[in-house]
RNA sequence: GGCUGGGUAGCUCAGCUGGUUAGAGCACGGCACUCAUAAUGCCGGGGUCGGCGGUUCAAGUCCGCCCCCAGCUACCA
């Protein structure tokens, strides 16, 4: 645990209420409540922040589509994200909104803290802006047709030069700072090629960046000047130190700063690495430690999106396979980082194969003889031989590993090396064939069920924090106790003896209800 | 166009600073076993490591050129 503070601050985007949970949203906040559940397990004193993030032009228009107020229009559908919570099993410390007052306060003292700093500027925000696409475009995407009128290239509608009055962020002026400071902390952006990009982004130059808006209300005042509302990044970004009790920094949650991890997609890596950072500089407050860019999920195949009605529900994924299933095959069958595809056939290949087969399975043979041959007590431990001890031994590596890949976000490689001593233990099961023993060897047989049963125990408080609901239950079937599941007790061996509840399968196969049915 | 990453068995991928017959999982075929969720274990088939040329005693691993794929190339969030 060296060099390892002993807080650990982890954090989702604050979601864009303007729209229902989908897969994306699941996946980004399951990682994070794997990492704060091990780091949780692991000792240390973890903050898991989440919440939405409820300002923009597109909520006050979708409230007054709604014909709601914008406060109660988030109000209800913030809802849904809060129910994804209890759907998929996350343990965030704390749900935050940006409706909440503590966070305008926490993000107009950030404003005043640059305007301060001298980072903050009137100027006019100019454009080539779209009445009917509502939107501005930079040169680059007009073209002048022939009737020499200038249009939008993606929508052909007609723009016309706009200009507005703005603040400014003087974010040219941070260009090379934020490459000092990316070359100092090479563990700032993950993964690697994530961090290419935004250098040379960065390398590219910078402009400096509009931080108001006037054309509408629904948001952060700035400070002194009510007709304009902050850009909602700045007001957004601005939500992990206000949980953290920004700008007061006596405020005990204050310890948690800076993040050890903001968990993004990829979509929204340069409001993270470079604005961001930027904003926090210029402010006198440090920096994250590192934000992690995860990829994008396909559905069979395809580019999910909402006009191809393609769009995976993470609810119904849970209904139909089970929610532990689910956040093991998200996190299992993608390299961290990764786009990755969601097949049915390959959730169920996991779900059978891994979890029922493989793992499930070699809980309830295990468990199964010990309930029926040893009285349901835990086998006496007698003499290990030299493979009981080589099996043991790789049981007891896995802490080391699985650490040190969750370190690294590399959840997919914690899995394998998990599933690799599931795969030894099997592989043992058959060899020393206990139900041979029986007859031969009983003190023998006692001792490898003992072996077996002391690993399923090492791998499944390593499997808690993927699989919360699915671990307890086999814990449950070891007679381990709550005080006992933590990782301090991870070399606390299984004691001779214990009595142990009837054993029960804990990953049930998948089968097609049409193959069901019939 | 520029920059970055990648092209290795049917599929998904691992192969660090060049060195014995190129690996894993899944899928497929055969065998064994029967404790277990028709689960498990063992054996096997299958790859000109994107293409061409070069450096070297030796290249999937280095160099050059070419082909293909993906991402990035700023202010809706």
């Amino acid at each position: 645990m060296s060099g390892r503070s002993s807080t650990y601050y982890v954090t989702t985007p604050i979601y864009y209420v303007n729209d229902v949970p989908h897969i994306g949203h699941a996946y980004t906040t399951l990682a994070c409540d794997v990492l704060a559940r091990f780091m949780r397990l692991d000792g240390r004193d973890v903050h898991f922040l989440t919440g939405t993030d409820e300002h923009g032009q597109k909520v006050e228009k979708a409230a007054a589509a709604a014909r709601l107020a914008p406060q109660a229009f988030t109000d209800k559908v913030s809802q849904s994200f809060r129910d994804l919570v209890e759907t998929m099993n996350y343990s965030p410390d704390n749900f935050i909104r940006t409706t909440e007052q503590r966070h305008h306060v926490a993000s107009q003292a950030l404003w005043d803290k640059l305007v301060a700093a001298g980072d903050i500027y009137l100027g006019k925000y100019a454009g080539w802006y779209s009445v009917r696409d509502e939107a501005y475009f930079v040169e680059g995407e007009t073209e002048v047709g022939p009737d020499n009128k200038r249009r939008a290239t993606a929508s052909g509608a007609e723009v016309e030069w706009v200009e507005e009055p703005s603040y400014f962020f003087r974010l040219s002026a941070w260009a090379e700072r934020l490459l000092d400071f990316y070359e100092r902390n090479p563990r700032f952006i993950a993964p690697e090629s994530r961090r290419n990009e935004v250098i040379s982004f960065v390398k590219g130059g910078l402009q400096d960046l509009s931080v108001s808006r006037t054309s509408f209300s629904w948001g952060v005042p700035v400070p002194g000047d009510a007709k304009h509302i902050m850009y909602v990044w700045l007001d957004a970004l601005t939500n992990y130190i206000t949980e953290c009790g920004y700008p007061d920094t006596a405020n005990p949650l204050w310890k948690y700063w800076p993040a050890d991890l903001h968990m993004v997609g990829k979509d929204i890596i340069r409001f993270h690495c470079v604005f961001w950072p930027a904003f926090l500089m210029a402010a006198g407050v440090a920096p994250p430690k590192r934000v992690f860019a995860h990829g994008w999920w396909t559905n069979e195949g395809q580019k999910i999106s909402k006009s191809l009605g393609n769009v995976i529900d993470p609810v119904e994924l849970v209904r139909t396979y089970g929610l532990d299933p689910v956040r093991y095959f998200l996190l299992r069958e993608v390299p961290f980082g990764n786009d990755g595809d969601l097949q049915r056939r390959a959730l169920v290949g996991r779900l059978n194969g891994d979890l029922a087969n493989a793992y499930g399975n070699l809980c309830q043979r295990v468990l199964s003889i010990v309930a029926k041959n040893l009285g349901g007590k835990v086998p006496l431990k007698g003499a290990i031989t030299e493979v009981d001890a080589a099996l043991l031994d790789r049981a007891r590596s896995l802490l080391t590993t699985v650490r040190a890949e969750l370190d690294e976000q590399a959840f997919h490689r914690a899995l394998i090396v998990l599933w690799e001593v599931i795969a030894d233990a099997n592989r043992y099961v058959d060899a020393q064939a206990p139900w041979a023993l029986a007859k031969t060897d009983p003190a023998r047989r006692d001792t490898v069920l003992w072996v077996l049963a002391e690993t399923v125990r090492r791998v499944t408080l390593l499997a808690q924090p993927f699989m919360p609901g699915s671990a307890a239950k086999i814990l449950d079937q070891l007679a381990i106790p709550g005080e006992d599941r933590v990782f301090a007790s991870f070399d606390k061996e299984l004691v001779s003896g214990t009595a142990l509840p009837a054993p029960q399968g804990v990953f049930p196969r998948y089968v097609e209800p049409a193959k069901a049915a019939s």
